[in-house]
DNA sequence: AATTAAAGATTACAGCCGTAAATGGTGCAT
DNA sequence: ATGCACCATTTACGGCTGTAATCTTTAATT
């Protein structure tokens, strides 16, 4: 099952402080969102119910971890994305960026480390 | 307002074929997918109210054109993508399929001519 | 002119999502 | 042991989405 939008918000909280109370997430989430402490609960138990985290218990409250790895959601959310709109392949992203000049010059050096690095590689 | 995921197939096929009646797009679509005519149907109107393409009508049909340009598409659902993963740079993602070893021979030769002729422009 | 066929428009409906209020259970303080 | 806080669980609800059936309009055919 898919992490909505809202439920990813939570996830990257989780990913930040493992584990965590729905305290800690609800202090977390209120600095950038307008949410009230009853929404966050009810998204952390969506995403108890999509086995994205798992809760044990401590004492009256709980400790949430994340189970899904962040690495494998950033890795489907993007491939699915290049996999509808680029043809599955990196490369022609990087160029609609690279047209649409939103390649910084940070980008623009990292990308250069990087394919050196890769002939290295192999 | 969004285009949804089975929304976003009608967009393509209008980005192929422009014009094309409501016939042509279920006729393409019957290729990939087991949606019904009505259900085609639903899509261009939903579509239709979202502005994202026009129908002006022909005889006792439409013919479609998409208002939304495919580039402005992809750039807008990938920058969100990048915001929400990866600090809004691309560098960091195609690090990120450098590391799990997803970028083809392809990619890699493409990055490279890429980076070459950013040097060149500036 | 009346009927039919084809296209579009309206209605439907369950599930998910964003957002939250109301209710229930349990450990702590008295 | 009892009530109180606190935290969790359940319920809610309107909007969007995926999927489609049904109704209506209109052009074509007899």
């Amino acid at each position: 099952m898919a992490i909505s939008d809202a439920e990813s918000l939570v996830m990257e909280v989780l990913w930040e402080k493992n584990p965590a109370t729905s305290d800690d997430v609800v202090a977390e989430l209120s600095k950038t969102t307008d949410w009230q402490e009853p929404t966050i609960k009810t998204l952390l138990n969506r995403l108890l119910k999509k086995r994205a985290i798992a809760a044990v218990r401590d004492g009256r409250r709980y400790l949430y971890r994340p189970l899904l790895k962040r690495e494998d959601y950033i890795d489907a959310a993007s491939t699915t994305l290049l996999d509808r709109l680029f043809g599955g392949r990196v490369a022609p992203l990087v160029a609609h960026f690279s047209e649409r000049r939103k390649l910084t010059k940070k980008d623009i050096a990292e990308l250069k480390r990087l394919i050196g690095e890769l002939d290295h590689d192999r």
